[in-house]
DNA sequence: ATAAGTACTGTACCAGCGGTGCACTTCTCA
DNA sequence: TGAGAAGTGCACCGCTGGTACAGTACTTAT
């Protein structure tokens, strides 16, 4: 882990920015106040305008930190999950384990995907933010459509197997069981959510080992 | 279909309702002003709080009409594929089917629910309306849950399928779904979605029976 | 025809919010 | 020690949600 020294103008950015993606995923972007955010913070209005032009910036910089910390996390796994074999189908299964176990040990239950809440609150966005908000998305589907292509390579996916429909299946698997999981306050939904996932993708490529 | 007569005022409060409805999918509640429905509607600011005690209620309202439309639809899908055959997994098939295929015909990309956006906004409402957004969530759950059951009863699911998570999944699919549709501007996708699904549910509890 | 609701309108008002502008100060680090 | 970074303080604007309440037009049962 690489632990980066913040000026002390980048560690008032990130507080704001921690603050504010708290606030954005229990209230909705357009309920959080500049107000309460410099209230916890501890400085003043100017002090706020200074760091962001207006509330739209602080918008688009949760969402680019958001995007980046991710795409790193889901990296991160399957580069990890790699080092274990060679197999692609093994080593997707295996990075999934991981990321379950991963969502498992959240002390609570999800805090939420800023990119799900700004989804249904993007009419309140610029364009350019909408824009952002599908990149993270399209980006993140990219990195498990590339796996399973690979695996499809190898072993031929059963009757009724899309591979494009698969890999958004991942996204949408996780994005609607943080949606249950805040819903009905169910800490452990997501993880078996992803879990379950996993076993499609088992079943999907394993021809008929059963063990 | 039963077109129920309304008195004025009740046709006044489905316009409002119509109104919010549209633009808390595409910009939020908080983002929602009194302002611009009743200048749509054509009514003032004393009229809309005839009808809604305040913002909230009017969320009340909201999440009550949503969730009952959308208990209707999935019942009406069931009750009509019940119709067509007496087991109970081509029952779940051809409701599946169906489902995807009434997301399919929708004109434009889903516009969204209506809970997924309140879960994402949550901590501004009241402890009943969290609880209500739960119990929408908790109904639309059983009611697949109860026929993954029937099905579980005839067919021995294969290894690693868990019945709950399988039930779960149909929500977070959807969910999930309408998000990437939603952010991806893909209209097909949910409907793809709910094909995956069901393919997994194919592939859950059919044996190996190969088309 | 009339009376009793129902469904509003009009007006006045308040605090909180996002946002702007600008002069001023303090802190940090090379 | 000096320059720029990181703020403070204050004055101000228009919009929004919300409250209060008096008045009015429309509808419907008797």
């Amino acid at each position: 882990m690489d632990v980066k020294v913040l000026s002390k103008g980048e560690a008032t950015r990130e507080r704001l920015l921690d603050l504010a993606e708290k606030a954005v995923l229990q209230k909705g972007f357009g309920a959080t106040t500049i107000e309460e955010l410099i209230a916890a913070a501890g400085l003043t209005k100017s002090g706020f305008f200074y760091h962001f032009r207006d509330k739209n910036d602080l918008a688009q910089a949760l969402l680019r930190r958001y995007i980046q910390r991710h795409n790193d996390i889901i990296d991160d796994m399957f580069v990890r999950s790699a080092e274990l074999t060679d197999d692609p189908l093994q080593g997707f299964l295996i990075g999934l384990k991981f990321f379950a176990d991963m969502l498992a040990d959240l002390p609570n239950t999800h805090p939420g995907c800023i990119v799900a809440s700004f989804c249904y609150q993007d009419q309140q966005f610029s364009r350019d933010i909408r824009d952002l908000n599908g990149d993270g998305i399209r980006a993140w589907r990219a990195q498990i459509h590339v796996r399973l292509e690979e695996i499809a390579k190898r072993y031929p996916p059963r009757a009724g197997v899309e591979i494009e429909a698969l890999a958004d299946m991942c996204t949408a698997i996780v994005e609607g069981g943080i949606i249950l999981s805040r819903t009905l306050d169910e800490k452990q939904m997501l993880a078996r959510q992803v879990m379950a996932y996993r076993n499609y993708v088992k079943l999907a490529f394993e021809a008929r080992v059963e063990a």
